[in-house]
DNA sequence: TAATCATATCAATATCTACTCATATGTTCA
DNA sequence: TGAACATATGAGTAGATATTGATATGATTA
């Protein structure tokens, strides 16, 4: 089916715009539902105090899923779920060395944008 | 009541650590739990595809809560829910002018941190 | 192979959150 | 003042999420 171009515009257009000018500006840099959405993940990943913890402790080293327990006064299981949504958003990774795994950062964005969301705490 | 030094060692110290010298890596940059509960809130801000649109929507421009609730294809009233949500974390202000409330990114900390994460998706 | 240790996962639950709908507040203008 | 418009807020609800407790998986060592 095709649809004529003054159709398509009532279509999508019928909201009144308050401030085009305004709006004219805002519109060029928007993200699309997807982008938004991979962002909204990203800012997820960090919006929970234990996730927040668990990734301040794997800024200068890697720890295995029991010192992190430990070290946050957390349980495992409690470490371990989610110590897996971050390795599903890609946050973290991990090596196996025998009985443990051993966790850590899988890059420096994490840590850069960690680092900076800290400093800007300050303001 | 005063606490021996051996007593509070073993109160406070009898879980095991697994690797010491990870752990001792990992604590001196760690966050308390205020410092870590600031900054999940900071991303939680973020963390939700609504504001993410929001706070790009506000990257370059000023709007009323009409221009955002038609920009962004939601209602009033949700839009006005966020705008709170941010209005209390600091991350807008807004400004009345007539019958209209004006919203802005309160500073360019914001921006910054919205515009640097974005970059940081391409990897 | 059996026992043990480290980690992962499942199910259940309590809490949180984003939205809707209805209504209240506040501003402008006739 | 009253009508119309813009925004804010409260209550309710459906869906998401963090933790717990029990159990499964997988590796090591006796």
């Amino acid at each position: 089916m095709i649809i004529s171009p003054e159709l398509a515009a009532k279509d999508c257009c019928d909201e009144q715009e308050t401030h085009p000018d305004l709006l004219a500006k805002a519109i060029p840099d928007l993200p699309d539902e997807y982008e938004a959405g991979r962002l909204a993940d990203l800012f997820k990943a960090l919006a929970d105090p234990t996730r927040v913890r668990i990734i301040a402790a794997l800024l200068h080293t890697e720890l295995c899923v029991d010192d992190l327990a430990n070290l946050l006064d957390m349980s495992q299981s409690a470490i371990s779920h989610q110590l897996r949504l971050l390795r599903n958003l890609h946050l973290v990774q991990f090596r196996r060395s025998g009985k443990h795994a051993f966790y850590r950062l899988v890059d420096d964005h994490v840590r850069d944008l960690f680092q900076r969301s800290r400093e800007h705490l300050d303001c």
